[in-house]
RNA sequence: GCCGGAGUGGCGGAAUUGGCAGACGCGCGGGAUUCAAAAUCCCGUCUGGGCAACCAGGUGAGGGUUCGAGUCCCUCCUCCGGCACCA
């Protein structure tokens, strides 16, 4: 890093003694420490403001340059609240359970709990050297024992509860919400009381007169049990994993790389099932999705969110097995006979039937194969003899490949025919049913209708396969014609196909076509005027309901239906559905309604959303407070008992017995504790659970345990929470825009539905800072050189600086591989906090990726030093004699004004990069000024406080005040002073601008137009030309179009 | 592949959200100060043409809407983030 030549005299500005002076001060004063409501000399007259940073994980790497750029800003924020009477809840903790200090502690047996601890001592250094003004008296750790006792708690809450969908109610925030976690004691006596009742399948049953319905005094404990387990939040369930028995562990699916191997070793990765806690999710889709529209998030995170829950409104639809049953008369006719059929056939007791669901119930007739995934618990039971060797080999190989793999569009699909057929339910029509890893087990009902001419993968199966494709909806005008604006506008060589499809389609155009070839890439405008003409779009309609195959792709728009019912037997139950003529939306509900009223389908809706898997088979995590019977059974552990403290333990290696058995159980490093495993509870053994709670559990309240943070009795007061909740502005990376903040939002309903909190949702304002990238080098080899070896030689030409040898440069993602990481700690020994808070905000917009650029930091500095020589004498280290009781000149005045005005507008809205760029603006207005007024000096000294906190303390105290400067009143602006009296408009001519003039700041339109009609310019630019219209625009500007 | 975002001078970026493209900073060039240098201060700096006033072009590419497009629409290219066990 280049030094910086600072003058040796003796009031220069000396940032190193300034910072380490005002952090003594803030912290010896507890200037940042906050009350809670209650605490003596706590003032809840005044507004709250609760400001947070997502908390980080204290990695052995200390610090880079990107994390402190949030935090910079949230400080500026936090100080700059607190200047306007706020009073502001700014706290910072550690999310400190995670994978690397557990892979740490299996390379050198150092245990995570002493990591950790090193780690979040650097860190904590680390952060204060920046001069953030947190509450470190409110600093918390995920990993301490105080803290996660109440994550376990929080689990065992979700354990003890149910989701009650139909339980409307009004929450202490006024909110009106449908569905609510319950305590499943309330099920449980709304059961022993006979309110409730189950059917045979184990459903709840709530209408008393509901025939099926059993009583719950009917069921065996074990039923009782099963029922009760089935309605928990947090429940046990089978779910495929990357088992890896050469690492005895399981693996995230970044870990498994494309080949079904570890990315550590190598080693084979089998997916297998494995029982893990499950947390309901799935429950609150619904709320999670509505509740969205009243915080104010980025745009682009809320529809993230929207799309990960994922919701569609469709239907699900029977397909009968057509070895089971066939139509008679108009009826359906079970050929097996071991089925007894009570009463009428209905949805829900249609036995022998592949449910499917599907958002497009118009296209039905359409369907000319059906799919279902290899997972799926028929494609045993239906798969034909000569079929079965075929299918069993193509469901395994399936099996190790992800989800993520399976759906990728650039895979071509795969399938095998499992010999069975279905009974298409709406024309009677036997169809082919396939296995298919496209179809997903996990999404809808696992089985799909395929409809060729009306979804992209159907199609391209179709295609490899040969199956029928029949079109079942005719493009519209509206579809057709902005398909036609594409080709017009680049008809490539993709579209050149189309297009000689179009010219046998439709012969006007192909005369066009020939008469006026494109030129290049372009259609000759004739051409796209026959193109768009109604009765061309006509005919390709039509032509693409005849010859799907010969324009390559499906159509999936919305449009009219046709072929429907098609040609095929039409000898179904009821009444025959006619969709044809009828557009899409239409087309929906009319057949829904068919569906209905025959008994093989619904309405239905669907989310994409899964429930979230909640165990690890990890040591350094959460255990789970549950013990197991030894008759399968689970129950919690009593709250009196939390926390369940993680077991010393002095190796963390991952068991690997049988490095070849793709079988064998994976046995988490629990496992091993057995002394901490076996647990006596009045004479009954029990087993603890082995597993850990993921990262996601700590950081899912964190912002609640701030709050109270040293409360033992519960994880956070009432009367603190009502105080601080909900966070009025939560920042952090964009990376969790969907995990974490989805998970979070989930974890505070579970508890908003219980009674722990007020507020429905944790974090009202959410913003996402970008990423800071760096600078890396490679040489043509592709050899990662680090930056001190480079040098720059001319405009974009980097070499090495010991051969000459020229190197690419790249922006990329700071990392050690890359050799790009900048470390705060030697930026801020060279220039200071205040020159890196100033730099890094200054880099650009917040929310954008930029480089890390240190080449550009001390310009950051000499704006520090700049400010300071406005205040302070350097040859004395006085105050500057410039400095003056005088009365500021009128620029100065209004400079300030102007000032204020801009950097408290742009703190509002997070700009801060244009804030800093004010504070330049009005140092280069104050700089050549022989007489610095005090009255301009002192305010802008407080606006500078939130971006540069040290300094301006300092300065603050040399201008002669006592006290900190951090509740001082944020300086106001005069809107008046804050404008100027006259405005320059630039006047243009057809767009281009022919002059410039000057006029009062709120002259009228009129008087704008006239001063603009008598210019010379404008009067020479007119000569000869009508005036056909003038625009003008008030303060901006005057357009003329005349010709 | 799917979802989301971004492309503006040599570099980071600005542009009252459809109204003067390039604020501010870095870098670079010139000057003042100095015995000299550093530091500091002042001036210049989108590109091409012109001595100049000025003219022409210009916001990833191509098209469109509009009196007017960096900003809106369509097609495409490149880069970045997320995709459920990295955090």
């Amino acid at each position: 890093m280049a030094d910086i030549k600072q003058s040796d005299k003796p009031g220069r500005y000396d940032f190193t003694a300034i910072e380490a002076r005002w952090q003594r001060y803030w912290e010896e004063n507890a200037t940042f420490r906050s009350l809670n409501p209650g605490e003596p000399g706590a003032d809840t007259t005044k507004p709250k403001f609760y400001i947070l940073d997502m908390f980080p994980y204290p990695s052995g790497a200390g610090l880079h340059v990107g994390h402190p750029l949030g935090y910079c800003a949230t400080d500026i924020i936090a100080r700059y609240k607190r200047m306007r009477g706020f009073n502001v809840l700014h706290p910072m903790g550690f999310d400190s359970f995670g994978l690397p200090a557990e892979q740490y502690a299996i390379e050198t047996n150092v245990h995570p709990a002493v990591t950790t601890g090193k780690n979040i001592e650097i860190y904590r250094r680390q952060l204060k050297m920046f001069g953030f003004s947190y509450d470190w008296a409110r600093e918390v750790a995920t990993s301490d024992p105080g803290y996660y006792k109440f994550t376990q708690w929080m689990f065992a809450r979700m354990f003890t509860s149910w989701y009650d969908e139909e339980c409307n109610w009004t929450g202490p925030d006024g909110k009106e919400n449908r569905g609510r976690a319950r305590p499943i004691e309330e099920l449980v006596a709304a059961l022993e009381s006979g309110r409730w009742g189950v059917d045979p399948a184990l459903q709840l049953v709530r209408k008393p007169e509901a025939s099926d319905r059993r009583m719950w005094s009917d069921l065996s404990p074990g039923e009782q049990g099963e029922f009760i387990d089935s309605q928990r939040l947090a429940y046990l369930a089978d779910v495929m994993v990357n088992w890896c028995p050469a690492l005895g562990t399981v693996l995230a699916n970044e870990e498994v790389d494309n080949d079904g191997r570890s990315d550590r070793g190598g080693h084979p990765v089998f997916r297998r099932p494995l029982r893990q806690w499950m947390l309901r999710i799935t429950r609150y889709s619904e709320r999670l999705l509505e509740d969205l529209d009243q915080l104010e998030w980025p745009e682009p995170i809320k529809i993230m969110q929207r799309n990960w829950v994922g919701k569609s409104t469709g239907g699900e639809v029977l397909f009968p097995l057509a070895d089971k049953w066939t139509i008679e008369n108009g009826r359906w006719k079970c050929l097996d006979p071991d089925v007894k059929l009570e009463g009428p056939l209905s949805y829900q007791n249609f036995p022998h039937a592949i449910r499917v669901y599907t958002t497009r119930t118009d296209t039905l007739f359409g369907a000319t194969y059906m799919v279902i995934a290899p997972e799926h618990e028929l494609v045993e039971q239906i798969t034909t003899d000569d079929q079965r060797s075929t299918v069993e080999e193509y469901v395994a190989a399936a099996r190790q490949r992800s989800d993520l793999d399976r759906t990728a569009d650039t895979k071509e699909k795969t399938g095998v025919f499992t010999g069975a057929y279905a009974i298409n339910p709406v024309n009677g029509q036997r169809i082919p049913i396939w296995v298919a890893d496209y179809v997903l087990m996990g999404y809808g009902t696992g089985a799909i209708m395929a409809v060729p001419s009306g979804d992209t993968r159907d199609f391209e199966f179709a295609c490899k396969f040969d199956i029928p494709i029949i079109t079942v909806v005719k493009p519209t005008g509206d579809s057709v014609e902005s398909r036609i604006s594409a080709l017009a506008c680049r008809p490539d060589s993709q579209s050149a196909a189309i297009l000689a499809r179009l010219g046998q389609v439709c012969p006007e155009l192909a005369k066009s076509l020939a008469k006026h070839p494109p030129q290049g890439d372009m259609l000759a405008d004739e051409s796209v005027r026959v193109l768009r003409d109604k009765s061309c779009i006509e005919l390709l309609a039509d032509d693409y309901v005849k010859n799907p195959i010969a324009w390559g792709e499906a159509f999936t728009g919305e449009g009219q239906s046709v072929n429907s019912p098609g040609t095929a037997q039409v000898n179904v139950p009821g009444k025959v559905c006619v969709l044809d003529g009828l557009p899409t939306a239409q087309a929906k509900t009319t057949i829904t309604d068919w569906l209905e009223a025959n008994g093989v389908g619904h309405p239905a809706i669907n989310y994409k959303l899964r429930d979230w898997i909640f165990s690890r088979q990890k040591y350094w995590g959460e255990p789970f407070p549950i013990l197991h019977s030894e008759d399968g059974g689970t129950i919690a552990v009593g709250d009196d008992e939390l926390p369940v403290e993680l077991p010393e333990m002095t190796d963390f290696k991952p068991t690997s017995s049988c490095p070849e058995g793709a079988d064998e159980l994976p046995e988490p490093p629990l496992g091993r504790a057995k002394e901490w495993l076996s647990v006596d509870r009045g004479g009954q053994q029990y087993r603890r659970d082995m597993n850990t709670m993921p990262q996601w559990a700590g950081s899912c309240w964190y912002y609640l345990r701030f709050i109270d943070p040293h409360n033992e009795a519960s994880f956070c007061g009432p009367e603190a929470e009502k105080y601080w909740m909900p966070v009025d502005l939560y920042v952090g990376g964009a990376e969790h825009a969907v995990l974490h903040l989805l998970y979070a939002r989930f974890w505070h309903k579970v508890l908003y539905d219980l009674g722990h909190v007020s507020t429905g949702e944790p974090f009202q304002k959410l913003f996402n800072q970008g990423m800071i990238q760096g600078f890396a080098y490679r040489n043509e080899r592709g050899l990662v050189i680090g930056p001190d070896e480079v040098d720059e030689r001319g405009e974009g030409d980097y070499v090495l600086k010991s051969t000459g040898e020229s190197v690419a440069r790249v922006i990329a993602k700071m990392s050690k591989s890359l050799k790009n990481v900048v470390n705060p700690d030697e930026v801020i020994a060279h220039y200071g906090a205040d020159t890196f808070r100033l730099y890094e905000m200054y880099m650009g917009p917040l929310e954008a990726a930029k480089p890390w650029n240190t080449r550009d930091v001390p310009g950051l500095f000499k704006l520090c030093q700049r400010i300071w020589r406005l205040i302070v004498d350097e040859q004395t280290g006085g105050v500057s004699p410039a400095l003056t009781d005088e009365e500021p000149t009128e620029d100065a005045l209004r400079g300030l004004h102007k000032t204020a005005k801009r950097i408290t507008e742009d703190l509002e809205q997070l700009k801060l990069n244009t804030a800093i760029a004010a504070l330049f603006d009005f140092v280069n207005l104050m700089t050549p000024l022989a007489k610095r007024s005090r009255a301009v000096i002192e305010p802008f000294v407080l606006l500078l406080s939130p971006f540069a906190p040290h300094l301006a303390e300092e300065l603050w105290q040399r201008l002669g005040h006592r006290t900190t400067l951090a509740y001082e009143e944020w300086p106001t602006y005069d809107p008046r002073l804050a404008r100027d009296d006259e405005v320059e408009i630039a006047v243009q001519i057809q767009g281009k601008i022919k002059a410039r003039l000057i006029v009062a700041a709120d002259a009228d339109e009129e008087a704008i137009k006239e001063a603009a009609m008598v210019e010379d310019r404008v009067i020479q630019a007119l000569a000869g030309k009508t005036v056909r219209k003038v625009i003008v625009v008030k303060g901006r500007l005057v357009n003329i179009v005349a010709n």
